[in-house]
DNA sequence: ATGCTCGGAATAACCACACCCTCCG
DNA sequence: ACCGGAGGGTGTGGTTATTCCGAGC
């Protein structure tokens, strides 16, 4: 069955936009997205050809085919033969690529129609080119006459990856047991291996930051350069706490106290194992269904974007949904429950041991607060002394059922 | 398949008043 | 150009009310 764009309906669809949740032919997503800088922040990439309803992530080179995770974990992790397929991560882009640039991204797509240069490139030089977090991504493309057009793109071969590797960008992770190589890099591409780290399946600072939402996140404050991660981790490893605060780990990760969390998770976490000799510390992330599900329950919670981003400063809930879709992670996030969760062998975990991790994640959750940026200090001060009535201020000198300073009432 | 109810979660509204900002003389 | 006063708008937190959404029937 071919699966037309969602846009016009009379080509058959090729890239998928989680943004607009629609799969588009690519003409209609060279309109589409070149309609406002907005749409042009969007980012798209290939959609699977075995459902071609989800957004590739893994590029079949041996069946050459483009797999989303659920078609290339029931395609890839059942039979040993196909497990050995060369696999390598498809590439996403944003803004309105020539089509030479598209096929510089997909050098296995054939029938790229030609996108002559339009206005939308010309604006989207302007509004990326200067885009530091472009430049210091280093997955930046650079097009014939120099433009910047924001191509980020994943080069690792991801054959060998499990489910949780998916999760992080493995290769930037020096200390972990990832066996992956670059193969297959696109030129013009710098070596991920040096590369900060950034969302996987897609990638990173540049997006995140990019998108604003992301803006409060200060690489001064904490050099997350992958370069420094022995100086960064190497403190912190033990206690990862040291680095960001326990509110924040906290806050960030609202997993902390579920059982096997840990080491699952990415980043920090997973680093936090690898410095305590475990080398096989990359573990399915269904491993742990307790923390598959806390994943999934909290999709849409903005601070699961660290868990691709690093972007963890100055997070509040101010930011919507759309955010988070906008996020590379929402690939993984806004889906619902993989279906090789209950295949992992180790996701037999006691229901009450689940359920009590549960709660716990729960009571933490609810207890979570995000930060509120308080403009005048001293009108904090006052409504925290301030008297209330049912949550209301009160005149001064009235009856009130609440004081903050007293904790008692008037009446 | 559709509609209804229920419960939980998320969000908005409310209050007083010190402080901030703009305008004007 | 600078200063000071007047006046209006803003922001602050705890509680409640309202809205939204999914599950179950």
């Amino acid at each position: 069955m071919v699966y037309m764009c969602d846009f016009c309906g009379e080509q058959r669809s090729i890239v998928y936009c989680r943004s607009d949740a629609a799969s588009l032919c690519f003409s209609c997503d060279h309109s589409v997205h070149s309609a406002n800088a907005l749409s042009r922040r969007h980012f798209r990439t290939l959609v699977c050809d075995r459902c071609n309803s989800q957004p590739a992530f893994i590029r079949c080179v041996t069946e050459k085919i483009s797999l989303c995770q659920n078609c290339d974990w029931l395609g890839h992790a059942g039979s040993t033969s196909a497990s050995r397929h060369q696999r390598q991560a498809v590439n996403c882009y944003s803004g309105c690529p020539s089509s030479a640039e598209l096929s510089t991204i997909w050098p296995f797509v054939s029938d790229i129609p030609s996108v002559g240069d339009s206005t939308c490139e010309k604006e989207m030089s302007s509004m990326r080119i200067s885009d530091k977090s472009v430049t210091n991504c280093g997955d930046s493309l650079q097009s014939k006459d120099g433009q910047d057009v924001s191509v980020l793109v994943k080069v690792n071969d991801v054959n060998n990856i499990d489910k949780s590797s998916f999760w992080m960008e493995s290769s930037s992770m020096p200390q972990l047991n990832i066996k992956s190589k670059i193969v297959d890099q696109p030129v013009g591409l710098a070596n991920s291996t040096s590369s900060k780290m950034f969302c996987p399946g897609t990638k990173g600072p540049a997006y995140c930051e990019d998108d604003g939402f992301y803006e409060d996140f200060n690489m001064d404050e904490v050099d997350l350069n992958i370069e420094n991660y022995d100086e960064l981790f190497g403190i912190a490893l033990n206690n990862p706490e040291q680095l960001f605060g326990n509110d924040e780990i906290d806050s960030l990760f609202g997993v902390k106290d579920m059982p096997g969390a840990d080491l699952k998770c990415q980043g920090t976490r997973a680093a936090e194992g690898s410095s305590i000799g475990q080398d096989n510390v990359v573990q399915p992330a269904c491993s742990n269904t307790v923390f598959a599900d806390s994943v999934m329950s909290s999709k849409t919670e903005p601070n699961l974007c660290f868990w691709t981003s690093l972007s963890f400063s100055g997070l509040t809930g101010e930011s919507s949904v759309g955010d988070y879709q906008d996020c590379s992670a929402s690939s993984i996030l806004l889906m619902e429950e993989p279906p090789w969760c209950p295949q992992c062998p180790e996701s037999s975990l006691p229901s009450t041991c689940r359920s009590d991790a549960v709660l716990r994640y729960k009571e933490k959750k609810a207890a979570r607060k995000f930060d509120k940026k308080v403009r005048y200090a001293s009108r904090k001060a006052r409504a925290d002394v301030r008297r209330r009535v049912k949550g209301r201020f009160v005149k001064a000198g009235d009856d009130y059922d609440y004081d903050p300073l007293s904790q008692t009432r008037s009446c």
